[in-house]
DNA sequence: CTTAGCACTCAACAGTAGAGAGTGCTAACA
DNA sequence: TGTTAGCACTCTCTACTGTTGAGTGCTAAG
């Protein structure tokens, strides 16, 4: 069977249609709202062919056809006019990106917001990964008896603080003086790259406090790799329920669910290999593996720093999603995010 | 009309076998299943006096019985039985509550999954605010040129920080030195004691810098206040959707749509005048003004440290909650809470 | 005061009928 | 050969109906 410019026609109103009504589409609708001058029963019988190929499916036999994910899958890669946003839209954006924040945690929360209410589905952003997660300033704060505090500041502008014991006989001006001598000595380097001469040195200046420091070292390399095992922030986690497709409880839960488990959302906004030339990714309906999601789609689009992808962000909505409307939100989005955090880091 | 005894078992059986099955009661239910030795139409008699005292009502003429909010109340005031967890359960929380953190962050988030796991409700938790929220370091980290990054630590162990814009001219060194200064003369100061003679003092020791030290002592003010606009913590938001009376996807997103709002939860969690002796505070039905969950009951207890009421935590179900056990493992867990905190700010 | 008996009410359920949407097939037409 | 009108058919959806069962309120007897 091949696919001719009337095929195409039909299936391209076939899912425009159920993409806005989520109503499975008729011959007699076709025909009429998308004027291709031809009548329903030449219709039928192109959806007829549509269907053995497997591009559209019939709910139940007196109902119109619902693209089926091949559908999507043929819509997306051939049909769909990928119309980037108008200059003015895109400008609108990084205005409003530009608005909204000063603060890295700012940035990505702010992005995550802005694309579920221009989008009104799920967004999902993941904090930059940069990956030379280098040490700018380590303090230690004495705060009480034997606790002090471990702050470490990171080249990507992120702040871990961890409690950490110490003993008794360390005094608050130890503690200054080492965090004087660590900060010489590690400011600039990125954990994995302290050795064992960058170690010894330390401790030959620090002759009597090798314990506290061999704690702390264990601590801020710790708290680094937990820093790099970035967070992913949801936004517009309820636009789902507005969807017509969720109306069942039992597959809220699953879904909610789903977005409650950071790992997992972490794995869904892994980008894929194969993802087109434009770094943008579109997985639909079982595409995905995971069970819960199998009725929805996702959207990942990578942004970066100096041309180094450092994360990625998506769009998660229904199957019948709008796809060209959220591609194109999605592809602004990640290039006025690289475009802020790459001003963040000069 | 007055309240015998017979009528108190009559409502107790209600209200305890409503919480149970969520199914309005039937007389004869009654009469069987809590053995109170009368017939099915003696109980008749004393349901029709409790329906007209308001304590219970028909959801059709024809159906049993369920509680009103009214009756809730008498129950929670004057019928239920409150039996604290045994040593046992007791200690179990205390223990599981130590086992699972290090950290101030920590604390709060896990109290809010131990609740929430221990009921399955949903839980609410905010962080504590110590009130003297005074200063325990203050440091300002070079970051690029002309930004820096301000990190102010406080009493209770936040960290909060901010980029801050600085002029060309001010070195590392300029920073440092500013940090120390700083540091000497702020620390263990809340930010509303910082008067006008303290600032001077300051002035005069860094002459040159009075610009760099405005802004920075804005920011710290601007941080500490933020951070004393303490965040709530959630857990086990997805509970509710297990409760048969959320079975309606609109109530479902009414419900979650204000536990997205953390404006909102601050205020049911605000502990009431007319919180009982024990601190604990219970909220039945539509005694909350908020609409959306004129369903739900919220029970609240404050938790302290050192005598000082610093946070509140709540347990949010339907109206048909398990009374008892709520209020048996919120009690439980405040007292734990406290000592924790109490041993963490020693 | 308690209880048995009984008529009554109402929700829930299953079954049925009719309407409406949409199809597939066939035969006629261009 | 492609297109179209016509028509029978299928299936969902809704409204209506009757039935069942739970539970009540009332009355009169114990």
């Amino acid at each position: 069977m091949k696919m001719n410019e009337r095929k195409k026609k039909v299936l391209l109103a076939i899912v425009q249609d159920y993409i806005q009504t989520a109503e499975p589409v008729g011959s007699r609708t076709i025909s009429k709202k998308y004027n291709l001058k031809v009548s329903p029963a030449t219709i039928r019988n192109e959806m007829a062919d549509l269907e053995e190929m497997g591009l559209i499916e019939q709910p139940h036999t007196s109902a119109g056809r619902i693209p089926s994910n091949l559908g999507y899958r043929y819509y997306v890669d051939s049909l769909m006019e990928r119309n980037p946003l108008s200059q003015n839209q895109e400008s609108h954006i990084q205005n409003e990106l530009n608005q909204r924040l000063k603060q890295m945690d700012n940035v990505i929360l702010q992005t995550s917001k802005l694309l579920s209410e221009l989008t009104q589905y799920t967004s999902l952003v993941d904090s930059p990964k940069i990956s030379l997660n280098s040490i700018k300033h380590v303090q230690l704060v004495p705060f009480q008896l034997q606790q002090a505090l471990v702050l470490v500041v990171t080249e990507s502008g992120g702040v871990v603080q961890r409690f950490m014991p110490i003993p008794e006989e360390i005094t608050a001006d130890d503690l200054n003086r080492i965090s004087q001598v660590l900060n010489k000595r590690l400011q600039g380097k990125s954990v994995a790259s302290i050795r064992k001469d960058i170690l010894d040195d330390i401790y030959s200046e620090l002759v009597r406090q090798k314990k506290v420091i061999n704690a702390m070292l264990e601590i801020v390399e710790q708290a680094l790799t937990a820093e790099a095992e970035n967070k992913v922030y949801l936004g517009g986690t309820l636009n789902i329920l507005n969807q017509p497709e969720f109306k069942d409880v039992e597959k809220i839960k699953q879904i909610l669910g789903i977005l409650d488990e950071e790992e997992v959302l972490r794995n869904l906004l892994a980008p894929t290999l194969q993802s087109g030339a434009d770094g943008i990714t579109i997985k639909i309906g079982t595409e995905n593996k995971l069970a819960g999601i199998s009725g929805c789609s996702i959207i990942t689009a990578t942004y970066s720093v100096e041309g180094q992808q450092v994360g990625t962000i998506g769009l998660l909505g229904p199957t019948r999603m709008d796809y060209a409307k959220a591609i194109a939100v999605i592809e602004t989005m990640s290039k006025s995010l690289s475009k802020v955090l790459g001003a963040m880091y000069k």
